[in-house]
DNA sequence: TATGCATATGTAACCGGTTACATAAAGGAG
DNA sequence: CTCCTTTATGTAACCGGTTACATATGCATA
């Protein structure tokens, strides 16, 4: 069943139905009537696919995140989807699991589906392969918009944090309470929050004419596991440090998850700030002072920059930056006790 | 650039170049490498969707979720993702939001898609309209797959939990720990988990002999912001329940909130068990019994079960049911102090 | 040497829409 | 009454692949 069907049932031609289908050019009243009780009749739904490879544009947007599992990503693109249907994209989902191959993987496969845009989440910033695709993208007149971390020399268009910013408050929140001895877990060294974060962490300590100490400087990965073995190597210190800066949530879970089987105190063993809202912590008001943000809102940032280029057929990005609020919001656990 | 260009360059037919791509029929293998390198020079990426309307095969697959957000959502997700790259497949990710009207707004979309297969977990189990919608997808060769959530008068495919077996042991649980007055926030009563727990729920109370009392059942929609209100509603009452059963993670996530937001204490003022667990909580050893099963591995079962339907070109659904494991995971809150 | 099969490649129709262009009728202006 | 514009509809090419079918060659077998 196909549009040439429902133009031999009514008695015209395809051109003629597919003009009531899109309601665009003449048609008469009562033609279109008739055309309109032929598709109902025979429940007929356009082939979107046809109608894609003839207007070249697929009505879908790329979505590629590191993780959905992370509660933050996971509002992001619930917030995306919102503006998504509201605008009739669908969303083709990717997750990377913060492995580049994957990313690189995924971007091929979004090349060949012709998708009308792409927001990402890169692994790292410094992918040279990553960054040309999405550059080559763009050339291509696909508009890319980037999520929360940035590429190096690419001036691609995005939604993100003040990370330096952020994380100087929070380090700054530990100093206040007392703290002279401040470790940090990190994110990829490749990866703007990343390398952000810990230059915030440095800025703050360097402000406060607190000497930075290596063995206080951990990298992590932004997971969990990692991050477990970095609390645990770093209170296993002969000159343990009194507080934890964690460079995401994710990181955070990875310090609790420790803290928690040593059977140490927040407050009392050590003190923290995190990166990010746990949201079920904050529910059982669990004082881990945290840096916050609204990530659906950022999702639908991300989102309403994609489509505002669409529409304005401009796939070049300009550098244009959008940068969402926060607040750091403490609840004891920075404190010493 | 399309493979007819490709083509030029080389010096063969289209049909050559399709087959080198393809690896299908004959081609000499000096016309294969003469081919390729063309394909490598030009930095040729073929059209997925002229691919797929020729096919008529999208490689596609449709995912419709009720709520990304919740964490057991997000890790079916990310599980279904993992086995979907593994196979070339693409996800279309929809989510509702628990709206139906929204649902059928996807399944519209998803029509018009022509979509490999699909995999959704319905907002309700008594929709007339999503249901015949699914059914005429399986009649037109697009396989569904349910998940965590039954169709009635269906006999679709699917991945479930024995919801009315698991929520017994978890409210036996609490009858073992002496509770005589339990009540229980549902989820929604047209969904089969809401259902099925619900029966899980009722069948514990009678088998112990004990009486079920209208008041301490009192309807969710598995979502936060209703449950914090049933259990304040609960807890108001003249005669209060001494523990609560909570019908989803959200749902157990508002009880916490209104029991923390009262400076109540768990084990003290109310005890609970709650279906599905969150990981959060577990890590920082919140003493939170829930009943919990591995949501990646349902997302595993689900795509991997969609995947044998297409690979063996089996649309149609045989009522095929596979029940994920459960476990009743007691921590203590379920006790009385 | 004739026959048959495997190998290799090309031709062209087809998938199901969109749309530029052609054609024609109707209505309004001069 | 002629000319122009607006309305209405059809024809056919096009988007970029796939593939049935036709054709041709090489080589083995009888």
């Amino acid at each position: 069943m196909n549009i040439r069907d429902i133009a031999k049932k009514v008695g015209v031609s395809s051109a003629t139905v597919s003009r009531v289908i899109n309601q665009s050019g003449y048609v008469k009243d009562e033609t279109k009537q008739k055309v309109l009780a032929a598709i109902e009749e025979a429940d007929f739904v356009p082939n979107a696919i046809a109608r894609s490879l003839s207007t070249r544009d697929s009505s879908s947007i790329g979505v590629i995140v590191p993780d959905i599992a992370n509660e933050f990503f996971s509002s992001v693109i619930s917030g995306m989807g919102e503006i998504a249907v509201n605008n009739q994209y669908n969303i083709v989902l990717f997750d990377t699991g913060e492995m580049q191959e994957r990313e690189h993987q995924y971007l091929q496969m979004a090349e060949g589906q012709r998708l009308s845009g792409l927001i990402i989440t890169p692994v790292s910033e410094l992918d040279m392969v990553t960054r040309d695709k999405l550059i080559q993208f763009e050339n291509k007149g696909i508009p890319v918009v980037l999520v929360d971390r940035n590429i190096k020399n690419s001036n691609l268009d995005g939604v993100f944090v003040e990370n330096a910013a952020a994380a100087y408050k929070g380090v700054e929140a530990l100093i206040h309470a007392g703290h002279r001895k401040i470790a940090i877990i990190t994110g990829p060294s490749t990866s703007m929050p990343g390398k952000d974060r810990l230059k915030g962490y440095k800025a703050a300590l360097m402000d406060y004419r607190i000497e930075l100490k290596e063995e206080y400087i951990v990298s992590g990965d932004f997971k969990i596991i990692k991050a477990y073995e970095r609390t645990k190597e770093l209170l296993q210190l002969p000159d343990p440090p009194t507080a934890i800066f964690a460079s995401n949530n994710q990181t955070s879970l990875g310090v609790l998850k420790y803290l928690t089987e040593q059977k140490l105190k927040m407050g009392r063993d050590i003190s923290m700030v995190g990166f990010d809202q746990i949201e079920s912590l904050k529910i059982i008001d669990y004082r881990l002072s945290t840096i916050e943000r609204d990530a659906k809102k950022q999702g639908y940032e991300a989102m309403a920059m994609l489509i505002d280029k669409l529409s304005h057929k401009e796939s070049k990005s300009s550098g244009r930056k959008i940068f969402v609020p926060y607040q750091v919001v403490l609840r004891g656990s920075e404190l010493i006790k």
